[in-house]
Order: structure tokens, then C-alpha cells, then sequence
DNA sequence: TTGTAAGCGTTATCAC
DNA sequence: GTGATAACGCTTACAA
């Protein structure tokens, strides 16, 4: 693998300390980790030796004999997103807890290799993997992963499901008794299907029997604010009579409610918005967004517990009993 | 320091692998990780023998060999928060092009030893470290240490520094410029103390012979939404005639914009708005916040750079020759 | 193609 | 209070 060229050429070793203090290599060690048994002035005379050489131990040989603490590896998309700064957060918190140390990395800006150096340092992975599944198993091999916002397959992975269905349903029904009735779903699609959000919706408003609108922005376009204003503007070209938008998430829901705002349209009076997600940012906006929220301790909660679970030797890797759905709830606010 | 919990009691090791598959260890190495020369055959045999032992090689053990991957300790504030999460998010991006795995930890869910963990799994560290110079350096020793945020005294510690003299300086004179004088700085402060954007604020106004008005919002309340909707109440009662609010930060921008628009107040046409920080946050709101904006690449750059100079040798850990200063520039939207 | 031997830099054990 | 010696589990020579 040769030498990194980050660190120092050779490293300084508890040997060279204890060359340079004129004691035995324990001695050192003894000094270094405050152990009781030394003399206060051997110690002292240790630690300047330590200081003048910059010794510090090496976490790897530490690591080898101690075993370690145990380390999570988590891989979010992008820590600019809320959705995954909120997520890391709570699985930082969660993890902690538990006596996991957690490394994160960033799929969208961590470059390509990531992930695969990722795994020579951890004991375990959660996280957004993307969606290869025979790569992930030749990547991870037999280190356990909680594949978290993937689909749950019964062969695959333990899995954490973000599910839609009954949220939506409760969104449609909330807009339907606010009088709501040509409702435009602001859908976003790496494909060029309808997300599973936007069917969801779609068959939320079937059921009513109410025509299903939706926008479908390619995945070229980004969910975010300029994304939600286009989205909405399209809406409102395509629709004129709508009265309500449910967004693929809060952030373009921001966006269509500045699109709405700046054409002087009122929000709930003339259009209801509802989110996805249930961010913090929701609630700096006026009017505040109406939308599905997610609990982000819980899901961190549940997930770091199944890795747990996992690594711990209690429950397999691969299978349907390993697999969770987690669903956000209805937060009725002030924008629908 | 015993067995940890979370891992399984014994491990199973490479010779354990070696036996079941009748080969030596050798052998195994050259299975594990895909190197040349090895009967396919017989690496197909042992693969099966690691699968059904569950092997996983000892990440430690590995690096004492190879040396591993440097890995750079992160400490942030809370990642809930979207100056830290953005500025995480820059770190990953910058460390990860330079080679360097990171560990990211919050010192507001990270419980108590969380950062002492911390350093016996990385190579060096940065973030905001909190203010006690003397346990910084008990704790971390010779590890090459950056703290960001945190005041440069010419002894202490590789330090990257936010001054905020001159963008408020710019600020003052933009609100003046569009005809602002009843100016009031809504601060907060871990201390009964201005912080020192509220002193920067005040010398500005002062410059300029304009009264100084603050709001000092104490540190039991949160500098967030709610935290921002007060501390404008509250300057509202006392100088009704205010027609400017310079924000300790974009979120008690957004909050004091709440504020004023649930009172009906147009912003910037009775009151004009001004954040700090330059988080992606202010384009969300209409109007759009007119804030002191950082430039998170380049902070988390120079951060960065500044690491990876101490750790490899080419720099010293302490002194005034490794203190940065990061400003802010102003950026007019339309809040102000 | 496969096996043997020698470290990597610590901490733990047990003498002294 | 201090020092020898043996692990820890792997990879990298080098030999067969």
C-alpha cells in the first residue's frame, strides 16, 4: 500500500520513549495511561521524553490489544440536505448511547472510493447504500448493515422502509375536508415514473375518486427550493383552479410556497401546501408548513438498535425479520 | 478495559479460517483480499470457510500493518444546526479529496467523553473544541489539533478564527445607506456580556455617531426561531421606531422575521432584516435574507489545509504563525 | 500455486 | 516500582 504521504515518515514508537527516558518500554505505558504503580518522577521524566520526541501511540497497535471501541460507519447522501443532517444528528446521539463511535460519510461529496474505505474501519454500516444489491454484498461482505431508506426485499439486507401510504392517505383526507378538491401532487423521480411518494398519493386521491394531477420533475433537477418553484409554476400553468400541492418533500414545498407568494397568492387561503419530511425548517416560514412528519429520533433510534442487534450476534443479516418500516405522521400546521 | 458489549466474545481469526479450509494463512490473505496467484478453486473454498465462520479481518490488526487510512476527528456543536451541519458537510467534502477518512462528533448529543473517545481513533482534530485551553491540552496531548471558532491567543492551539469587524462594518453602512438609523442589534451571549458581533455592532454604529441599541438575549435561551421571535418582541416594546434588526445569526433572523410578519410589519420596507451567516436557509423565506455570509468551502479549505500541514510535520501546533481569520461578506437579498 | 517466518507497536502477565 | 516476555491478528517478504 506504501507510505501515506499525510503522516511523517517514521513513526516514533513507545520504544524510542522509553530509549530516550532510559526505562523499559511498560514503564512508558504505564506513564502514558496514568497507571498507578510509578514513580511520580519517572513518570514526569517519561512524559517530557514523550513531549520532546512527539510520541503519540499508535491507535492501530492500541486498538489490536484493547480490541477497541466499537465503530459505526454511517453514509448519508449529503449533510446539506436536512433530511440527513437531522438523521445524522439523532444516529450520533443514538449511537453514542450505545457505546458506538460513528464515522459518517457523504455519497454525494465524499468521492467514489468512500464507502469502500469506510469499511476497512468500522464494525458495522447504516445507511442510504444506493440500490445495488449485489454490489453491497461484495463491498460489506459479512459486516453488518442496516440499509436505511432502501426497499425491503426478503432476501436482502436488514432494512429500514420509509413508508408513505398511510401518511398520504391522512394528508388527502385533511385536504378533502378543508374543501380541497383539485389537488396536485408535486412529484420528483430519479426514473421516469411517479415516486413512490407521488403513488401513494395518486392512489390516496383514487380512492376518493378524485382525478390524480402530479408534476414530475426529472431527476436532473434538484428537490430543492428552484426545483419546488418550478414545480409549483408548472402546477399552476397546467391547473389554474388548484387549491392544494403536496410536495415530494419540505424543501420544494418552501419553494412552491415562495413561487405562490411571489405571484400573490395566498397560502392556505387560495392554495394549501403540505410537505414531507417534518424539518425544523418547516417552522421558519410564515405561514408555517403543514406536513408528514417524521419522528428522526425513533427511526434513529430503531435503526442504530437493529445494527446492535446485529453485530451484537442476536439476530441474522439477511431475511425478512430484519426488515422495519418506519412512517411519518400528519402535522397539521398552518399552510394546509 | 474488558470486553466490550457490542462484539461478539471471541473473535474469530484468520488461522481459524486457515484450519476450517485446510490451507494456511497465507492463503486466506490472498482469498480475502483478491490477490493475484491463488487457485480459484481453492480461494472459492476459502471464502465459503470465512463465510460460514463469519470472519471479518481486525481492522486493527490491518492497519498496524498497512498503516491504514489517516482519519481526521470533526467535532461540531449539533448538526441540527445548519451553520454546523454545512460546515461538516464542506469538512467531508475538503478531508475526503485530501485522503483523509472522518469521524464526526457533536458535543451537544455526544455525551460527555465522547471527545476523549475520540482521540484514540484518529490521527488529528478539529472543530469547535470549547473554551478550556488547559484540559484541550491534557487531552489531546501532541495530536495535531485546529480549533475552529475559537479565540487566537498567540500560545495556544492551530486556530481559525470568525471576525466579524468588517461585515458588520459593511452591514451598518448598507442600512444607513437606505436610510436606516433607529438600528438594534438582536444578540445573544453565553455571558452577561455583547458577544462579539454585538460589540462589532455597536462600534460600527458608534463610528458613525448612532446610538447603539441591543437586545441581549441570555444563553438559557436558545439562539433558534422562538429564541428570534422574542428577542424582536422585545425590541419592538422598547424602540417602536425601529427600523432595523442586525441577527446574531440567520435563524434569529428568520425568527425575528416571523416576528415581524405576524404583526404585519413589512420587511424591508418598515423594518429591514440582516443575518449572519450565510446559510442556504435565508433563500427560503420571503423575502430573502440579507445576511453576512461565510464561505463554507473556503473556511472548511483552510481548515483542513491547516491539519493536514501540522500532522504532516510541516507546520508547529502552537503559535501565532498558525492563526487564520475567516470573515463573513455582506450579501444583499432582499430582507435588507 | 502454496507455505514459513518475521514483524507491525501496543498492552497484559508475571517475575523481580 | 520496574522490567522481561508473551500475546493481539494481520500483511509482507521470501522460500518451497
Amino acid at each position: 500500500m506504501g507510505q501515506h504521504p499525510l503522516l511523517p515518515a517514521r513513526r516514533v514508537g513507545i520504544l524510542d520513549v522509553a530509549a530516550r527516558a532510559g526505562v523499559s518500554r511498560q514503564t512508558v505505558t504505564r506513564a502514558m495511561n496514568d497507571m498507578p504503580g510509578i514513580d511520580p518522577g519517572t513518570k514526569n521524566r517519561v512524559l517530557q521524553a514523550a513531549r520532546e520526541l512527539h510520541y503519540r501511540p499508535s491507535r492501530f497497535a492500541r486498538g489490536l490489544v484493547t480490541r477497541g471501541n466499537p465503530t459505526l460507519g454511517l453514509v448519508v447522501v449529503d449533510l446539506r440536505n436536512s433530511f440527513w443532517a437531522e438523521f445524522a444528528s439523532h444516529v450520533l446521539e443514538a449511537a453514542s448511547r450505545r457505546g458506538w463511535t460513528v464515522l459518517i460519510v457523504e455519497s454525494a461529496h465524499g468521492g467514489a472510493g468512500a464507502i469502500e474505505d469506510l469499511v476497512a474501519q468500522v464494525d458495522a454500516v447504516i445507511g442510504q447504500l444506493g440500490v445495488d444489491e449485489v454490489r453491497i454484498e461484495e463491498i460489506f461482505g459479512p459486516m453488518p448493515v442496516v440499509r436505511f431508506d432502501a426497499e425491503a426485499d426478503a432476501d436482502s439486507r436488514a432494512t429500514v422502509s420509509l413508508e408513505f401510504g398511510a401518511a398520504l392517505d391522512a394528508a388527502v383526507e385533511h385536504l378533502v375536508g378543508i374543501g380541497r378538491r383539485t389537488i396536485v401532487m408535486l412529484d420528483w423521480s430519479v426514473t421516469a415514473e411517479p415516486s413512490r411518494r407521488g403513488q401513494h398519493c395518486a392512489d390516496a386521491l383514487q380512492s376518493r375518486r378524485i382525478e390524480p394531477r402530479a408534476i414530475l420533475t426529472p431527476a436532473h433537477i434538484e428537490p430543492d427550493i428552484d426545483g419546488g418553484r418550478a414545480a409549483a409554476a408548472e402546477a399552476l400553468a397546467r391547473w389554474p383552479a388548484a387549491d392544494a400541492l403536496v410536495c415530494f418533500n419540505d424543501v420544494t414545498a418552501l419553494g412552491a410556497m415562495k413561487e405562490l407568494s411571489s405571484r400573490g397568492i395566498s397560502v392556505p387561503d387560495d392554495v394549501a401546501v403540505v410537505g414531507i419530511d417534518g424539518l425544523t425548517l418547516g417552522v421558519v416560514v410564515t405561514p408555517e408548513l403543514t406536513t408528514l412528519q417524521f419522528d428522526f429520533a425513533a427511526m434513529a433510534e430503531l435503526t442504530v438498535d437493529l445494527v446492535t442487534e446485529i453485530a451484537g450476534g442476536r439476530r441474522q443479516t439477511h431475511g425478512v425479520e430484519v426488515h422495519r418500516d418506519v412512517s411519518p405522521a400528519l402535522l397539521i400546521r398552518q399552510s394546509a
